[in-house]
DNA sequence: CTGAAAGCGCTTACAG
DNA sequence: CTGAAAGCGCTTACAG
């Protein structure tokens, strides 16, 4: 016998049943199916409800029609700005559709991210999972128990959304190739990322292509630190551009070729991706856009849709493209000589006459 | 009648009790209440719980009990650094003592922050409310329902943390007064934010205190864009040093003055706020700590410990002083002329002896 | 120490 | 169109 009531002001179906002289049935009835009832008879629980101010109690919703109104959302690290700016999207997209949205950081480890996907499930109707840690069977586990979709990580079989960054990494190649470098360095982050491996293998084959030389440094945990230390080594291998797995990394170069007092992009040329915290930086840099919100608030229309209706469509590729701002340029002068196409210097070249280019400061 | 159940696969306590061949009663107090039983009833119970995968179920207990386990986290802003970094000390914190979190972002709204905590009321057992932009009424009303914590708001009789920068900027306009600045501006944010409403008070009593010429600018949104477009007033009121609300308006102010063809510190001053962008811009920001993720870890061990026990102490303050990086140094030239002590080139002067001072890269 | 039973606040098949 | 009743999965005062 439960005595203690959560907030004791809260009115109950039954003071609304009471008080209009109608069932509790049909006060339920009125707000979830006010089709099956005579039109008066909504109207005066409905104008009771509200003079009451009673709200149906979404905790005896969840545990009579096992439908919490609720998802969450299950990220490596909060304060990463690509993340930041998913979780934005996501969650004011599930609150647009009506769900609450509980938040879990996992601190970057697999543990974590598998106890709080535990620990969550009965909360919440579905999870999204962004680049996942854990290994592939502790997720197929859990996408058996729950409904769940999968940011950047592409699993056969679970519903999820890729962000494809191949395309705007070989524009950036082009550019920098347009731009009369022939020695560039791809500074990656962790191999388990599905991302960096994507952007790996588009770097090497548009640098392939294009007859450039590149070097490529990796970065196990991707942090402004591992992209100011790994400027010694850029700068040995006698690249004159990087790219950068993302932009946090990319301002860690940028950091660490002030330095040196070299200087962006008179004497060296920098593309990130992300296009979160690109715009702030100085110079503001040229990055790919990987679409951070759009990739939530997709993830979470992929999840909602699919609780009341079919699966899913599984694979679900976005895609995000160059944005050209202030930190890329033509080689510095005994590279130019050389170079394939002479772009105005004021200009940026043509990256790709197939694809929309935005430039925005 | 509910016929669906949320995981079929998931045993409920009837199954429990009926393999160990006790009631549910005892199950429950099992886990509960274990004090109650025989130690080798709860072993038995136990046993064949953790052989069928039983794990209770919050939603039903929360129904039961009136506790639900969560909290819910409101921010303005997810996006802000700020708040990042509040949310992640914050659900961690959560997170280890046993609660799950829900996430609101109000989109700077005072509307969306009044729905949010009307939406997520039955389902948390207290909130903890960021820097709210809702009227004081409002937030009272909210509070008299369910346990609340503020952060960054003074409101008498509402537990609160408050992250107390006075000493800080204090410190950093004396900094300033010890390299020969003569005229410094303060750009600010929101007149509404208390946050803002203290550094504007303790730049200026500062400022007089070392007669000093200060000019302040507000920006309504404290945002990159808006430091940048701050820049030409700065200069033209003949500040050669500045201080932010926050990180993110300085190193937009950062921003704009390079684009004037000035560099910091040599020609320029600027100290920010918040100490979690400021290591990675370049240069690398002075700047004062907002403890960020101290505040929420407070808020959070506030707000739980006061549904178990008296409510909590209600005015908390944690106090975040300077950090000396490289965006500060001596007033140019003309100016320097007239400075007031004169502190060796390479090294920062003392700021305040009786504080401690970190300095980080 | 343990169980039978009522109750938390809803929803919904079943009658009427 | 509407109500009485059972049920969602727990907890706990009350007996024994």
């Amino acid at each position: 016998m439960a005595r203690r009531q959560a907030d004791p002001d809260r009115p109950t179906i039954s003071r609304v049943a009471a008080e209009a002289g109608v069932s509790r049935a049909t006060v339920s009835r009125s707000f979830t199916h006010p089709d099956l009832l005579l039109p008066a008879t909504v109207a005066k629980v409905r104008e009771v409800a509200e003079r009451l101010g009673y709200v149906p109690n979404q905790v005896a919703q969840a545990l009579s029609t096992g439908k919490a109104g609720n998802i969450a959302l299950i990220v490596p690290d909060i304060a990463n700005p690509f993340f930041s700016a998913l979780m934005r999207g996501a969650q004011a997209q599930a609150y647009r559709r009506g769900y609450a949205t509980f938040l879990g950081d996992t601190d970057e480890t697999e543990e974590l991210e598998d106890l709080l996907l535990g620990k969550l499930a009965v909360q919440v109707d579905g999870f999204v999972l962004a680049s996942p840690r854990q290994d592939e069977k502790r997720i197929r586990v859990h996408a058996a128990r729950r409904p769940l979709v999968v940011i950047n990580r592409d699993l056969e079989g679970i519903p999820r959304v890729l962000v494809d960054t191949t395309v705007g990494f070989a524009q950036a190649v082009n550019l920098l190739a347009d731009y009369g470098h022939r020695t560039i360095a791809y500074v990656g982050g962790p191999k388990s990322s599905w991302s960096n491996q994507q952007r790996v293998r588009a770097v090497e084959e548009t640098a392939a292509a294009r007859g450039l030389k590149l070097v490529r440094l990796d970065a196990v945990r991707p942090s402004h630190e591992a992209g100011r230390d790994a400027v010694e080594k850029v700068l040995r291998c006698g690249a004159t551009a990087a790219l950068a797995v993302d932009d946090v990394v990319a301002q860690g170069l940028m950091a660490g070729l002030a330095d040196r007092g070299l200087s962006v992009p008179a004497d060296f040329s920098l593309v990130g991706c992300d296009n979160v915290i690109a715009a702030t930086t100085y110079p503001p840099l040229t990055t790919i856009d990987a679409l951070c919100a759009e990739a939530g608030r997709t993830a979470v229309d992929l999840l909602i849709d699919g609780l009341s209706a079919e699966p899913p469509s599984e694979r679900n590729v976005i895609r995000g493209e160059l944005t050209i701002r202030a930190s890329t340029g033509p080689a510095p002068e005994r590279h130019a000589a050389k170079k394939h196409r002479s772009p105005a210097k004021s200009e940026p070249p043509d990256v790709s006459p197939s694809l929309p280019n935005r430039t925005e400061r």
